[in-house]
DNA sequence: TAATTGATTAGCATTTTAGCTAATAAAACT
DNA sequence: AGTTTTATTAGCTAAAATGCTAATCAATTA
């Protein structure tokens, strides 16, 4: 659950996608494996990484290993994420030449705002 | 700016770390290069990872190449993840045995909140 | 123009990652 | 018990990533 796990597991293509793929519920690792063109063991891997990272808990009912997001783990991607988005001093070293008075405060869209209101 | 790029580019911790640093302003390739006991052409190179993924932006003032973070690309990376936050319907193929009525509708917070009042 | 400073590129070694097939495990069914 | 189904683990290969030193580039200064 380490930001180090999270944010390697995530930079992966098909992890994404399995990501993605759970967003809205669980879904058993055969379900998973079917929407790639990768052999299974392949996903199954992807799958432990993801696991191992926090990303996905797992819970067995039979044959079948539901896979479940566990959005705790996003949200401290999430959570390292934000403090960098927001508009701050806009440089560290004070530029040279120019005053800081009046600059037009270039105003950064933070595209977290449009989904405020769904909270 | 794809989101291969930029995902990869945050899954190594020195990348992660110059990030934080530019989080202010700009700054030289060699005072970042101070903070860290790699060599740096290591530096250099991740500054490069960085660079091709859209994170960061340069400009030489004479021999000095001063990096800045490009925000924007964070925002596509919080624009990927935001979606996969907020609380959606807990299964996709219904659970079998349980009615879905009444289901304590488990609150994930989400620690973007916190930082609304900054925009 | 030669030397110095800041930074990158080249070339190499080592480690890690991602893919595969084959083998194994675990539950369910005959 | 033996077979089938679902899923993982083992073992391998190839590619990518990460670190280093040496070499190079580009701007400044003596």
């Amino acid at each position: 659950m380490t930001i180090e796990a999270i944010s390697k597991a995530i930079g992966d293509e098909s992890r994404r996608k399995i990501i993605e793929m759970l967003k809205d519920g669980e879904m058993p690792a055969s379900s998973i494996f079917d929407q790639f063109d990768y052999a299974a063991p392949t996903i199954s891997r992807h799958l432990s990484v993801l696991k191992e990272a926090g990303l996905v808990t797992t819970r067995r009912n039979g044959v079948f290993i539901y896979y479940a997001l566990e959005k705790e783990a996003l949200n401290q991607l999430a959570a390292w994420l934000n403090p960098l988005l927001p508009p701050t001093n806009p440089v560290a070293k004070p530029a040279p030449k120019e005053r800081a008075a009046r600059a037009p405060k270039v105003k950064i869209e933070n595209p977290f705002d449009k989904f405020q209101s769904e909270f």
